[in-house]
RNA sequence: GGGCGAGUAGCUCAGUUGGUUAGAGCGCGCGCUUGAUAAGCGUGAGGUCGCAGGUUCAAAUCCCGCCUUGCCCA
C-alpha cells in the first residue's frame, strides 16, 4: 500500500487538470474505457456536428459539457458508449466566410473570376483549419468523444449515403420540383440567409395604397384592398379573406364597396357610407374579381376570393392580395389552391419586356407609374405613405425583394401527421418542448425546401435530359454503370461532379446545377456517419435510433427536425429517443454576447484561471438545462469557491491527517460497532447515491448536483466538524480508525458521484485515494462502476434525527445571538418543545450533540401547556377548506380567538375540540389545526414551524467560571499563534488575573493546559518570552508563555 | 407582426396538485472559531412574487390584458 499524496490546501483547477490531461493521454484511458466495455449493453449517443467555421465559444462547451455527461454516467452504469465525432461542413456560412476574404460576393463574379473548383477548394481549406480549435478545446473542457474516427459530412463516403436517403425519398414520390420565396438580393443574385436579412432592416417609407378590385360580373362593386408594394400587382392571382371575420357591404357615393367590418372607418374615413350587407369571409369565397393588369400571361383559376389564417384585422382592409411570385403565405396559400407563380420581374431585379408601363425598370421604380396607372383607370380609392421595416441587402443597401424562386422540395407534409405521432414517443428535456415548440413546428409542417443554388454542399443527385425528365441516383455505383466509367477518384463535389453526365434513352444527361440544403446533411448522420447502406449495416443497425442528443433549442427547426423527418421518411422511427435541449447563454448582465460589444467569454479565460470542471459544474450542476446562463469568470470563480473548494477542504482534510496518522484502511470496524454519526453518514451516503442516481437517469442533472452537493455540506459541515477531535486524539482505536473510515467511504462514493459532471477533479481523487490503497483498482475512476446504494445502510430515522438536530440547534443559535449570550458562555437549560412525539424522541436521542454543539447542561422539555408559551392557533387549510369553503375566514377567525390552552390539552388528550361558528357547531380533530408556539417575556427564544427553544439565561457563578475558563482557553491559543509558534509546540505557561480568573484556573488548569499544550506552569517569578494582556467584561488576566 | 419561454431578496436561482410565516446560495451587517486557519462556521436584515384586472373561502401558482427581456419564425 502506499502513501496518500499530499494535497495542497487550496483547490487549483487549471494545474490539476494539466496533469489529468497528460495522464489520460498517456495511459489513453477514453479509448480504454471503450475497449473494457465492449460487448456490453450499447447506449449510443449521436453528435450534432458543429460547424466548424469559426472558433469554438463558451456556449459550445456549455453544450458539450451535456454531450459528456450522460455518455459518462451511462459508460460507468456498464453500458459501452461509442462516441462518434462529427463536423458539419458544407452550408452558406463556410462560403460566406471565403466571399470575405475574397471581398466578392456576386455569384456571377466568384464563378468568373475564381472558379467554382477553386472556390470550394477553399471552403474545405476553412473548415479544415478551424477543426483544429475544436479539438482542442473538446480535449481540453474533458470532453470525451472519439474524434480520430469522425464523421465529415464533406465526405465522398457521406456524401453517398445522402445521396442514397434522396433516393429512397424520392422513389417514394416524395421529392418535387416547386417555388420557394427567398430574400434575394438582385444586385449581387444571391439569396441571403436569415440572418443577414435580419441584419438589413431599416426603417422607410414606402407607398400605401387602397386599390379598388371590381367584381367580375358587377364594375360598380368593388374589394378594398391595400398593399405597399404596388409593383407586385401585376402578379396578383387572388384575394385572401379571413373565414371568420365579418365584411360589409357598403353603399357609398353610387359605388358598392366591400371591407373588413372593423375596418371601415379606417378604411372610409370621412366618406358617407351605409351598411348595406353583412357577411363572414366564407360567404365571399369563391367570387370573381376583374384583373388588375394583364400584361402577364396567367393559366390556372385565378383571380378569386380564397381565405387564409394569416389575414388580420389590424391594418389595411381585411382583404389581402395575393401575389404568389413574391410572398412566403401568398405562395403556399397559391399552392393549396393552384395558382400560378407568375413573375413580372425577372431575377435581375428589372420589369420584364411584357410587363409594357414599367418594362425595364428597377422593381422599386415601377411603383409610381403604377399607382398613377391604378389613378386614370379609377381603381385607386386612396394612397398613403406608410412608415415601416423593410431590409435592405446588407452590402449593396438596394431593398430585398422576395422572390419565388425555383427549388426542389422534399413532400414532407405527406409525412407529417406519422412525424408528430413519432414525436410523442420521444423524451424531451425540458418537458415542455415535445407539445410546445417541437411539437407546434410539426403541426404546422411545410415541405422541405432542400436545393440551394450554391457552390459547397452535398450536390443534389439528380440527373435531367433537359426535356422535363430526371432521375435521381442513389449511389456511386449506379452513376457508374450510367456513365461506364470507374468513378472512384471523383470528387462528389461541384464542379468535378457537373461533369459528370452520361447517355440514356437516346439523350444526353446532365446534373442539375443545384446543391442541397446543409441541414440535410446533419440531419442525414444516423446513416451517413456509418456509410450506410454501403457499409456497417450492423452498425448502424445498433446505433438507431440513438438513446441521447443534445443540442440548443434553436435547432427544434434545425437539426432536432431533420434528424427527426429524415428518420421518419426513411426508417419511420425516430431518430433519438431522448433529447437534452439547452438554452443560450448571455453575459454576466444577461445581455447577448457579441463579437462587437465585446462581452465575448473565452473558454480559455475560464479554463486557465479556474478551471473546466467548475465551468462544468455550474453549468450541468447549478442551472437547468433550459434556463438562459449568465456567465463571466467571476461566475465561476464562485462555484469554485464555493462547492468545488469545500469539497477539496474534506479531501485535503482527510489526507493530511490520514498521512499524520499513517492509518491503515484495510482495518474494518463493522457498522454496528461504529459510532451513531458514522452511521448517519453513511446513510446520507447512500441515500445521496439513489437520489443522484434517479436524477440522472432522468436526465436531470441539476437535481443530481444538488443533492451531491447537499451530501458534501452535511460531510463537510457536519460530520467532520463534529469529529474533528476524533482525529486529533493521539491514541489509535476503534473510534477513531471507524471515523477515518467512515469519511473515507463517503469520498469514496461521492468523488464517483461527481465523475461525470467534473472528470478532472474525480480522477485526481481517485488517483490518490483509490489507487494508492488498493492493487486491484482500475487505473481511472471513469473506468469504474458508478456507486450502488447499499440500502441496508439508510437508516431513515436517523436522518430524520439529525435534521431534528441541526434544526434544533439552528434555533438555539439564532436564540443565543438574541441573548447577546456568546456561545463560549455554558449555560444551564435550554427548553424545547418539538411538534410530536417523533421529533421529540429524536431530540431525546441525540440530545448530547444539541448540548456540545449550544454549550447547554440540560435539555428540558416544556410541557404542551406550559405557561412560557404562547399557542396561535390556525386551521389546517388543505383539510378544512375543502370541508367548509365560505366558512374558512369565520374560522379563521373563531380558532385566533378561541381558548387556545384549553384547545391545545384536549387535543393532547386525544379529544376534539367544539366551536360554533356562525350557526354551526364545527368539532376540530388535530388534524384539522395548526399549533404554533410563541415566545414568552424572560427567555431568549426563537421559533419555527411548530419548534420553540427557549435559553435560560441566569447565569450562576460556576457557570461564569466555567465561561471565564473557556475564555482562557482561546485567548491562550490566540496568544500562542501571536507568538509564533508551531501548533505542535510545547509551552510553559502563566496566568493572572482578576478573582472569576483565579478560580476558573483553580477549576479548570488541567484542561487549560492540555488544550493549549502547555506542560509546566510557571511560578511566580515566570515572565515569559511572550506577554499578553486580555478582558472579558470585568475580567482581566495576563498571559505569560515560553516555547519550550 | 406571429409562436414559445422568462420576469420571485442587491445578485444568481428554487418554489410540487392553488392552502399555514414564499425558500437557498452569493453579497451585506453582526458574531463565532484559531489543531481544515492566507481557511472554516453561524446568525440577522433584506421580497407589493414585472404591472393591472378577473376566478376562488384562499393566487407567486389558474384566466385575460399590458410592460420588459430572450429565443424561434416572419
Amino acid at each position: 500500500m502506499m502513501a496518500f499524496q499530499p494535497v495542497s490546501g487550496r483547490y487549483n483547477g487549471p494545474g490539476l487538470e494539466q496533469k489529468i490531461l497528460d495522464f489520460w493521454r498517456d495511459e489513453d484511458i477514453f479509448k480504454r474505457t471503450l475497449e473494457m466495455s465492449a460487448g456490453r449493453q450499447i447506449y449510443t449517443w449521436n453528435e450534432g456536428p458543429p460547424t466548424a467555421n469559426g472558433k469554438p465559444g463558451i456556449h459550445h462547451v456549455l453544450a458539450r459539457s451535456f454531450k459528456d455527461i450522460y455518455p459518462r454516467f451511462k459508460t460507468m452504469q456498464g453500458y459501452h458508449v461509442p462516441r462518434k465525432a462529427g463536423w458539419d461542413t458544407h452550408g452558406l456560412p463556410v462560403e460566406h466566410e471565403i466571399e470575405k476574404e475574397l471581398g466578392i460576393f456576386d455569384k456571377k463574379e466568384i464563378e468568373e473570376k475564381i472558379g467554382v473548383a477553386e472556390f470550394n477548394r477553399r471552403c474545405r481549406e476553412s473548415v479544415m483549419r478551424y477543426i483544429g480549435d475544436w479539438e482542442k478545446m473538446t480535449e481540453r473542457m474533458g470532453f470525451w468523444v472519439n474524434m480520430e474516427e469522425a464523421y465529415y459530412t464533406l465526405d465522398n463516403n457521406y456524401i453517398e449515403s445522402v445521396w442514397n436517403l434522396l433516393k429512397v425519398i424520392w422513389d417514394k414520390g416524395l421529392i418535387y420540383q416547386g417555388y420557394k420565396v427567398v430574400p434575394y438580393d438582385p444586385r449581387i443574385g444571391a439569396t441571403l440567409s436569415s440572418h443577414e436579412v435580419a441584419q438589413g432592416y431599416k426603417e422607410v417609407e414606402d407607398p400605401s395604397v387602397t386599390v379598388r378590385f371590381r367584381l367580375l360580373d358587377d364594375d360598380n362593386t368593388s374589394f378594398l384592398v391595400w398593399t405597399t408594394t404596388p409593383w407586385t400587382l401585376p402578379s396578383n392571382m387572388g384575394l385572401a379573406v379571413g373565414e371568420n371575420i365579418d365584411y360589409v357591404y357598403l353603399d357609398s357615393e353610387g359605388e358598392t364597396l366591400i371591407v373588413a367590418a372593423t375596418l371601415q372607418e379606417a378604411v372610409l374615413g370621412e366618406r358617407q357610407a351605409r351598411v348595406i350587407r353583412t357577411v363572414k369571409g366564407s360567404d365571399l369565397v369563391g367570387l370573381r374579381y376583374q384583373r388588375l393588369f394583364d400584361y402577364l400571361e396567367a393559366e390556372g383559376d385565378i383571380c378569386r376570393v380564397l381565405t387564409a389564417d394569416f389575414v388580420s384585422t389590424e391594418d389595411g382592409t381585411g382583404i389581402v392580395h395575393i401575389a404568389p411570385a413574391y410572398g412566403v403565405d401568398d405562395l403556399e396559400l397559391g399552392q393549396r389552391n393552384g395558382l400560378p407563380v407568375v413573375h413580372g420581374v425577372g431575377l435581375d431585379g428589372y420589369f420584364k419586356a411584357e410587363v409594357t408601363p414599367v418594362a425595364g425598370k428597377f422593381f422599386k421604380d415601377a411603383d409610381p407609374i403604377l399607382i398613377d396607372l391604378l389613378k386614370d383607370r379609377g381603381l385607386l380609392f386612396k394612397s398613403e405613405r406608410y412608415l415601416h421595416n423593410y431590409p435592405f441587402g446588407w452590402r449593396t443597401g438596394d431593398p430585398l425583394i422576395y422572390y419565388a424562386k425555383n427549388a426542389w422540395y422534399i413532400r414532407t407534409t405527406d409525412v407529417a401527421e406519422r412525424m408528430v405521432e413519432l414525436n410523442r414517443t420521444i423524451n424531451w428535456v425540458p418537458q415542455t418542448i415535445r407539445d410546445g415548440r417541437f411539437g407546434n413546428w410539426l403541426e404546422n409542417n411545410i415541405d422541405w425546401a432542400l436545393s440551394r443554388e450554391r457552390f459547397w454542399g452535398t450536390p443534389l443527385p439528380v440527373w435531367t435530359d433537359g426535356e422535363g425528365n430526371y432521375r435521381c441516383i442513389g449511389s456511386l455505383q449506379e452513376l457508374e454503370e450510367l456513365t461506364g466509367r470507374a468513378l472512384g477518384d471523383l470528387d462528389l463535389h461541384r464542379p468535378a461532379v457537373d461533369d459528370v453526365t452520361f447517355e440514356a434513352d437516346g439523350k444526353t444527361w446532365t446534373r442539375v446545377q443545384e446543391v442541397i440544403d446543409c441541414w440535410f446533411d446533419s440531419g442525414a448522420m444516423s446513416y451517413a456517419q456509418w456509410h450506410y447502406p454501403f457499409e456497417n449495416k450492423e452498425t448502424f443497425e445498433s446505433h438507431f435510433p440513438a438513446d441521447y442528443i443534445c443540442e440548443a433549442i434553436d435547432q427544434t427547426r434545425g437539426w432536432f427536425y431533420t434528424l427527426h423527418a429524415i428518420a421518419t421518411l426513411v426508417s419511420d422511427s425516430v431518430a433519438y429517443r431522448n433529447c437534452v435541449c439547452l438554452s443560450h447563454i448571455v453575459d454576466e448582465e444577461g445581455k447577448k454576447m457579441s463579437k462587437s460589444k465585446g462581452n465575448i467569454v473565452n473558454p480559455y479565460d475560464v479554463f486557465d484561471t479556474i478551471g473546466a470542471d467548475p465551468l462544468r459544474w455550474y453549468f450541468l450542476a447549478r442551472l437547468a438545462p433550459e434556463v438562459q446562463k449568465r456567465i463571466s469568470v467571476n461566475i465561476v470563480a464562485d462555484v469554485a469557491a464555493s462547492f468545488v473548494n469545500t469539497f477539496w477542504n474534506t479531501y485535503a482534510f482527510f489526507v493530511m491527517y490520514a498521512e499524520l496518522d499513517k492509518i491503515d484502511l484495510s482495518m474494518d470496524v463493522p457498522i454496528n460497532e461504529r459510532a451513531e454519526i458514522d452511521r448517519w453518514a453513511l446513510s446520507l451516503l447512500n441515500q445521496t447515491i439513489v437520489d443522484t442516481t434517479d436524477a440522472m437517469e432522468r436526465y436531470d442533472a441539476q437535481a443530481a448536483g444538488s443533492a451531491i452537493e447537499s451530501f458534501v455540506d452535511q460531510l463537510s459541515n457536519w460530520y467532520i466538524r463534529r469529529n474533528r477531535r476524533r482525529f486529533w486524539k493521539a491514541e489509535a482505536g476503534n473510534d477513531k480508525q471507524a471515523a477515518y473510515l467512515t469519511l473515507y467511504e463517503c469520498l469514496d462514493g461521492v468523488h464517483r458521484l461527481m465523475a461525470p459532471f467534473m472528470p478532472f477533479l474525480s480522477e485526481a481523487v481517485y488517483q490518490n485515494l483509490v489507487i494508492t490503497q488498493r492493487d486491484d483498482t482500475l487505473p481511472s475512476v471513469h473506468m469504474t462502476d458508478w456507486p450502488k446504494a447499499d440500502t441496508s445502510q439508510i437508516d431513515s430515522e436517523l436522518i430524520f434525527g439529525f435534521d431534528i438536530v441541526q434544526n434544533i440547534v439552528s434555533l438555539g443559535r439564532s436564540a443565543r445571538e438574541a441573548s447577546k449570550v456568546r456561545v463560549r458562555q455554558p449555560l444551564s437549560r435550554l427548553l424545547v418543545r418539538v411538534p410530536d412525539g417523533r421529533a421529540r424522541a429524536a431530540v431525546e436521542r441525540h440530545g448530547e450533540q444539541i448540548r456540545d454543539e449550544l454549550n447547554i447542561k440540560n435539555i428540558e422539555f416544556l410541557a404542551p401547556d406550559a405557561e412560557l408559551v404562547n399557542y396561535r392557533i390556525k386551521p389546517k387549510l388543505p383539510e378544512l377548506g375543502k370541508r367548509y369553503g365560505k366558512l374558512v375566514p369565520a374560522i379563521r377567525t373563531a380558532l385566533a380567538e378561541c381558548d387556545s390552552t384549553a384547545l391545545v390539552r384536549a387535543h393532547a388528550n386525544d379529544e376534539t375540540y367544539m366551536l360554533t361558528i356562525g350557526d354551526q357547531e364545527i368539532s376540530f380533530a388535530p388534524a384539522d389545526v395548526l399549533v404554533e408556539t410563541e415566545s414568552a417575556e424572560g427567555y431568549a427564544c426563537a421559533e419555527e414551524s411548530g419548534y420553540l427553544v427557549a435559553l435560560d439565561t441566569t447565569l450562576s457563578e460556576d457557570l461564569l467560571v466555567e465561561g471565564v475558563a473557556r475564555e482562557l482557553v482561546r485567548t491562550v491559543q490566540d496568544a500562542r499563534k501571536q507568538a509564533g509558534l508551531e501548533i505542535s509546540d510545547r509551552i510553559v505557561l502563566r496566568i493572572e488575573g482578576s478573582e472569576r480568573v483565579v478560580a476558573a484556573l483553580d477549576a479548570y488548569r488541567d484542561y487549560l493546559m492540555s488544550e493549549t499544550l502547555a506542560s509546566d506552569w510557571g511560578g511566580d517569578e515566570f515572565i515569559g518570552e511572550f506577554t499578553s494582556e486580555r478582558s472579558l467584561d470585568e475580567d482581566r488576566w495576563v498571559i505569560r508563555l515560553s516555547k519550550i
